[in-house]
DNA sequence: AAATTTTACTAAAACGCTTTTGTTCAGTTT
DNA sequence: AAACTGAACAAAAGCGTTTTAGTAAAATTT
């Protein structure tokens, strides 16, 4: 038996109240300006010898010198921080994003806020009220509708308004309509069912459109009878249950099936199994997103990856270089990001080795 | 088709400067401190005229006023803001536990900062520094191995470390070994595998040695060989996946597996199910956290539910009590919270109706 | 009527930094 | 010798608040 009760040392780092510029200076003789001006490696401080800059660096190491962030904040009118907002924090896909995000933050000396609106239009006016309040340099919406402009850079993850001041890094939604589709239509599919996102995600609208568009080009229109709509704001499986037992209610045959995304996915493939049908063997499924869990589905789930991370880090970098170029453009624009296929094993030729264990 | 062209009205809100306290005492013919006094509605201004008030509410009203954070934070030394440091965003567990911190961190006026140390130690050493250096009124560390005492308030999601100034936030793992072990003890398991969690999660020595104990307790010890461990620090099912193809590799035989987290027990499913083992015919499988996607596996994950959402709340509610009573408390101490055993269709009978498809 | 108290404010000092504009002095040019 | 140049700093004005210590006038008490 590991009995290993770890005594841990608890490193008392007495926090002693620190060292401001005005004191560092007079304990060098030297006036606050001038230090001021070394530490920031300011261009007027050229001129000074590098002995005394020496002397400098060397004190403000020895008494742990830094600068007091509102004194700087309050003086320079920037904050080094940004504000995200999403639907909700726990939410796989908002997740993703803001790990990218950070990524990206983090590295360059910027902290960030994060706030959820829960799709609540009153905090989605707030909460973006609130963070010019506090200062932030910019902002990142991520799935969040936006119609804002504001007096700083803001930078939206899926969104796709037309916003002077806003830049919107996208998905290309007609690749991956084609894709997907295409995937299905050439494993032999014909009756293809569709569960649309909830009104108020951002991307339903341009992605639906896009469906509509391919599905019409590969010669297999969408029905309206086979299409459903995630209602509800829950982020587990169970809107996507209940869309397709919606679906399966109209006793129309369909022989695949394209989800919003791979939670709704997944509610849909037991709903699936509930009715008697088998994945892939009656109906093949396809996700959308690509999240960590749909490799681990059983069967593992074939889906269209959405680069979140990369599609948060972008974000970020757009929003940086518009910060820091100091010109306030109005630098609307577009940045758009490939999908990919993931092919796994919620697909399959209709006609395929396994036969339909039941007629519904 | 529906052709939409969503042509936004693009609200243009064009932020104006801000106006200053100054300017609103120089318009309303007072000193500024005057005006300061009545907003912060400070006892100093008991003395003065309900009507003067009235007329500083309304300018204020009127012209939007609203304090400039930085210089207040400056001044009064408060900034409401709080640093959060976890593994990583964009995993499930502690995307849960920032969710109820947030919940009731900006119902109070409070922001905060995230940053991810993906278990890098000099990650989780820096971030505290830089989150002190602005001047955050308090940390919390969700899952984070904690040992430093600082000058402001700590509180812990799952920490187990006494520290001086940090109060851990906790589920009590004696029960949850307890309820656990017990369904799975009474549905007649005796040989039971298990899957330790990574090194670097605070959880992992806590549970096991709960695990050990009520193991013994119930007369089924813990045997070495049927004990795999999570490695490395991916956020997906294949450590969990790895580790049984460990356990299976041994040849010894066990009826049972009890996975770190859900995630892992995904993982687990995965691998005896291509050993050829069903679940839960062959093998029962009992997961841990109850993460949304729990109930939407095939078959749905039995599994010990660990209130993330309120073990984060719980960790808000304490920073800011202890933030806000002044007194430097060295305020240590420990807040437990009981888990739930959800039993869902990982588990079975060990002789249940399904007969063992192989024998491996 | 003088002394005291209360009312209704204000002045001014922080908070800790940045940045522009000087100033002094040594050395260099004309 | 007078004028100029550059080096090496310093003074001071903010940035926008909060808060303590006053103060002048009005009201009240003695």
């Amino acid at each position: 038996m590991t009995e290993k009760k770890s005594k841990s040392p608890s490193k008392v780092r007495m926090s002693r109240r620190p060292v401001s510029l005005k004191e560092l200076a007079k304990h060098l003789g030297l006036a606050p300006a001038t230090v001021s001006l070394v530490i920031n490696r300011s261009r007027v401080a050229d001129t000074i010898p590098q002995e005394t800059k020496n002397r400098v660096f060397a004190a403000a190491q020895k008494f742990k010198y830094r600068p007091n962030f509102f004194a700087r904040s309050l003086r320079a009118q920037r904050s080094f921080t940004i504000g995200v907002i999403v639907p909700e924090v726990s939410d796989g896909y908002s997740a993703s994003v803001m790990s990218g995000i950070e990524d990206y933050l983090l590295q360059e000396g910027y902290f960030y806020f994060v706030a959820s609106h829960r799709h609540r239009p009153d905090l989605i006016d707030e909460y973006p009220r609130l963070f010019l309040e506090r200062s932030v340099d910019g902002l990142i919406a991520v799935d969040t509708p936006w119609t804002l402009s504001l007096s700083v850079p803001v930078v939206t993850v899926s969104g796709h308004n037309q916003v002077e001041g806003v830049t919107n890094v996208v998905l290309d939604h007609e690749q991956a309509a084609e894709i997907a589709l295409t995937h299905l239509f050439q494993l032999g599919h014909r009756q293809i069912a569709y569960i649309k996102g909830q009104e108020f995600s951002s991307d339903t609208e341009i992605r639906w459109a896009n469906i509509e568009s391919v599905a019409l080009k590969l010669g297999v229109p969408v029905i309206p009878a086979l299409t459903a709509q995630l209602q509800g704001d829950s982020p587990s499986p169970q809107p996507g249950y209940l869309a397709t037992r919606k679906l399966l209610a109209t006793h129309k045959r369909f022989t695949a099936l394209f989800a919003f995304n791979d939670i709704s996915a997944m509610g849909a493939i037991r709903a699936l199994r509930e009715a008697g049908l088998m994945v892939p063997g009656d109906v093949s499924v396809v996700g959308f997103d690509d999240i960590q869990s749909a490799a681990y589905q059983s069967p593992a789930l074939t889906t269209v990856r959405q680069p979140l991370r990369k599609m948060g880090r972008i974000a970020a970098e757009t929003l940086l270089r518009r910060i820091r170029r100091s010109t306030p453009d109005s630098h609307g624009g577009e940045t758009m990001v490939v999908p990919e296929l993931i092919i796994r094993d919620t697909t399959a030729s209709p006609n395929g080795a396994r036969s339909s264990k039941k007629d519904s």
